[in-house]
DNA sequence: TTGTATTCTGCAATCGATTGTCGAAATTAT
DNA sequence: ATAATTTCGACAATCGATTGCAGAATACAA
């Protein structure tokens, strides 16, 4: 694969006895050239199979028209339909998506987020990763003057744009769907609580066991049950106890739901007349599980759109106003199924 | 969010009296500096919190150590384990990924692919969209000197580098082991066959019947079934003929295979005894309904490193030799699952 | 001290597109 | 026909990093 010789400017400027200006005015469609040279320019540029240099533009512009993602997991449901929604807004104004993956690393993260500012992107959107604890490299993209949009797992310290959800409110109506259904021994599984996500959840958590004056029973919290092998792992033990829990709250995520559910079921538990059992995020497996698993839908898609358009919509006070960190809220959605229907509705 | 003026080498060069060319060496770790000033250098650049610019880098090099990918959908578990697959591979050697969706629109696609010809990028991954029937875009790529790798549905008759799978021995192999558990009139559903994929799907399942003397039967073959949607509906038609199928093969997708098992519940045929099921991709849900549907794993992450390490291959020879197209196939497993144990092994 | 080799550094061109400035040509007005 | 105005296109600088070439500085040998 030899680097054939590409078509510039100046090659059809020299075809047409013109100068490159001229050329350039016409590609972008510039008034300051006559119609005709335009045509005959646009036809040539054709003929040549010109295609314009993104990065000398770029370079000459001072921006990219790049948007750089950095997300945990390129192929994790959440993650990709939230992708998939950036890209679909973004598509139309004819920016371009570099993505990165951190593979829940900080170090990987830290040398995603200096490549994407060494890319000059005018814009990086970010979910950090799970073992994250210093947010220096995202300050550092602010003063690069880049803009930063952090969505989902945020760095609530860092005064940036933040796309989330509603975790604690979203946890607060599960919890309470749970008791309504007449649950009264909910254990909590919790993620790393580093991450403001779980931690709300847990809050959501906590207010609804207050507001129906249920006991806070510290056995049944259980840290850092996040992927299905944790979740598993600890219904093992839950379910041991000598007063196991009614049901079980899997705040992290659906998978860990979902390792509930296998070792509920191996363990001889009827789901959901003896065990309640409730997810995050609503994957596409959640309808599909015998019972289906009620879990919480955060709108990821949309989620994706909204981040685009927050960047969008940014752009253009760029020069009129300092930004102000603005915080854009989205109230995820219970969605209610089999697992935790004691009633029987 | 005003663009900061950001430190160029220029700056470190002034500030220590040197010129610009001595800190691009000295950055690049270049011989010709001195050990001193290197040191100076890199202590300065990193005071002045110096991040090199990409494009213009890229620009006077001549390349973007950036790979494009163009997929139907991000958010499909195939692609994005694909793209995170190649994350992982490209990652390490510091190349960056450019990610779009043609959301299965030819339009979109070619749009794509001009956008990331325009990128400068070093090669373009695609695995084109449903509706492709022309492929000038493509030759367009190779005619600007961009490495090409088409993955899974690839255009045959463009001569370029392509990872597939053997789908033909794979639907050869899911059928005959319907056929074993004594299914007898088995049903296809086809996906468009203006794709290759499709039309190796249906050729193994013909051979098949072929191998173990079952006649083809043309009422059950089913175009076009490609969709949860269009899955169900075939179904719903193929259960009310006069003589039913006794198994159906989902070989455009698992979504599909859901559809099937969705409608025949409904309809109060029995999983696996009645009806065998058998989709295509290993999604994970297939796992989890019930019953668990057989299904053909592609090993889609191990397939994009395969990709981003035959890239990288064939750029170590880009001097030396003239490319030669070059098919590398991937055998997909037969993952058997409970909707085709009719013998109830 | 002179000569040769080696190490270092600066100059200037280059990658390709964009854009402010200025003058020439064309058009309109007087 | 002359002046005033507009339209058009060339020139050259610019974005930031890289690199071939040449010359300066230093080290070392004779």
């Amino acid at each position: 694969m030899k680097n054939k010789k590409r078509t510039t400017i100046y090659d059809i400027a020299e075809k047409l006895n013109i100068t490159a200006s001229s050329v350039s005015r016409a590609l972008n469609n510039s008034n300051y050239v006559n119609e005709n040279t335009k045509k005959l320019i646009l036809k040539t540029a054709e003929e040549l199979n010109y295609k314009r240099n993104t990065l000398a533009s770029n370079l000459r512009k001072g921006h990219s028209k790049t948007i750089g993602i950095v997300v945990p997991r390129i192929n994790q449901n959440f993650f990709s339909n939230v992708i998939a929604g950036i890209e679909e807004a973004t598509y139309q104004k004819d920016y371009n998506l570099i993505i990165c993956q951190s593979s829940e690393s900080q170090n990987k993260e830290i040398k995603c987020v200096n490549t994407l500012i060494n890319q000059h992107v005018d814009c990086i959107v970010i979910s950090v990763s799970v073992d994250g604890t210093d947010y220096q490299h995202l300050q550092n993209v602010l003063d690069h003057g880049i803009q930063l949009i952090q969505f989902d797992r945020v760095a609530d310290e860092l005064e940036t744009l933040k796309v989330i959800n509603d975790n604690e409110q979203a946890s607060f109506e599960a919890v309470s769907h749970m008791i309504e259904q007449g649950y009264k021994r909910i254990s909590l599984l919790e993620g790393p609580q580093n991450l403001q996500i779980f931690r709300q959840r847990k809050i959501g958590y906590l207010n609804a066991l207050k507001k129906y004056d249920l006991p806070i029973i510290d056995e049944l919290i259980v840290e850092n049950a996040w992927t299905k092998e944790l979740g598993a792992e600890a219904t093992r033990k839950l379910l041991s106890l000598s007063e196991p829990p009614d049901a079980i709250f899997a705040s992290t995520s659906d998978f860990s739901a979902l390792g509930v559910l296998e070792v509920a079921t191996a363990m001889g538990f009827k789901v959901p007349s003896q065990l309640g059992i409730c997810g995050y995020s609503n994957e596409a497996f959640t309808e599909l599980t015998s019972p289906s698993i009620t879990t919480i839908d955060q709108f990821s898609s949309y989620m994706g759109k909204t981040i685009a358009n927050l960047y969008f919509q940014e752009m253009e006070n760029k020069e009129e106003i300092e930004v102000v960190p603005k915080i854009i809220s989205i109230k995820p959605k219970l969605i209610i199924r089999s697992s935790t229907k004691k009633n029987g509705d």
